[in-house]
DNA sequence: GACTGGCCTGAACGACGGGTCAGGATCGCT
DNA sequence: AGCGATCCTGACCCGTCGTTCAGGCCAGTC
């Protein structure tokens, strides 16, 4: 809403705003993360902040779905450039891993899942936004699973597409937080090879084509 | 009102406050946690908890490694009580799944590994202590496994079970964070399925028994 | 009974940070 | 140019804690 007689600017405005959010959230965490901070990573007054989104709560609830949204609108595009459901999945998988594509750093994207289930285990606002955002993510896994039996490639016979995504994305999960808090023994190289490994046997494909 | 007969020689008040502690950070969580709430519930002056543990930080990590301690020790406890390993690893699913076990809230202590997985992530002091918090789970996995090829339960000829431990492990976390935030479509009963189903055949052996 | 030392309180301090506001700058339009 | 809406600032207010501190209470000891 809002974006009446200025869209372009305001939305400028708005779009930086959140993104310099979710970067100082990334940086220092939520709960270290004061309105001053994101003022100054976008050169701008405290006062502007509070202007655009009201209070520090919804700037932060939207700071952090907004996150979310880039990467998954980015995912999504990039996948479909791929032809083959092999080589989607595995790009699925690849983006899963935390530090293992090199556009991230250590300490990507997962720090904000992170941030998310904390806070949506009280506050029912985001709780409503992470049922949106996961299911959404088990959804393109679910997606690949279903063209790649519509391409032939995987095996048609196999479980419901949505059970395994759900399983795999479960995985998925568990294992980011291993390779988050304890690289030493997780590493991502091997929570990727786990990850394909799982998802050939539960998919029922050979995933050496698409590497 | 205060310092009705000193009651027992001095009952283990730094117990009886990372008791407390444990309690109000499952409730409201960590960054919602006060002092002032702590103090309340055990009945006592904010100043007496600094008097204990110095500063709020060191509390709040103590107190979240304690309620860890404690229900690993347990857990422990039962488990060695179980002769069949089938039967352990039961339990241990059992003691895994969010709200499954009776003595447990639906907001139970995954709620805290949560906050210890937030906090881990950037306080070296708490990364480290989750480490060991969490090579201890994994452990325990892994030594029913070896149990269980001991005893001839389980085929001796699987994976190792480090490596089986530690899989198990990530599924488990990232079914738990499933059912704790998305309780619709993964209830606790389908998450404990899921783990059983999982673990015979990652180990080989017939849960059917245990049950 | 006086002393000592561990527990404990309650008031107060001080910093920090979210939110408010009055006004200034800027833009688009007539 | 004149005007109103929008954008933006910087100072300020104010509640909220963590933390400190001076001292009180209570055992056990000499």
């Amino acid at each position: 809403m809002a974006t009446k007689t200025r869209p372009k600017a305001q939305r400028d405005r708005h779009q930086e705003i959140l993104e310099a959010a979710a970067q100082v959230i990334t940086d220092r965490g939520l709960t270290e993360t004061r309105i001053q901070d994101i003022a100054e990573r976008c050169g701008v007054s405290p006062g502007l902040i509070l202007y655009y989104f009201g209070s520090k709560d919804r700037l932060l609830v939207e700071a952090l779905t907004y996150a979310n949204d880039q990467s998954f609108l980015r995912t999504s595009r990039e996948l479909r450039r791929m032809p083959s459901a092999a080589e989607r999945m595995d790009h699925l998988i690849r983006g899963s891993v935390p530090g293992m594509l090199p556009e991230f750093e250590l300490l990507d994207e997962w720090a904000l899942w992170l941030e998310i289930w904390v806070r949506a285990l009280r506050d029912p606002q985001m709780a409503k936004e992470h049922e949106m955002l996961d299911r959404r993510w088990v959804q393109s896994i679910a997606e690949v699973i279903r063209y790649g039996r519509q391409t032939g490639e995987f095996p048609a016979d196999g479980h419901d597409a949505d059970d395994l995504a759900m399983q795999i994305g479960a995985m998925v999960d568990g294992l980011a937080i291993q390779v988050l808090l304890n690289d030493t023994v997780m590493t991502p190289q091997r929570m990727y090879d786990i990850c394909v490994e799982v998802a050939e046997r539960l998919i029922g494909y050979d995933a050496g084509a698409a590497r």
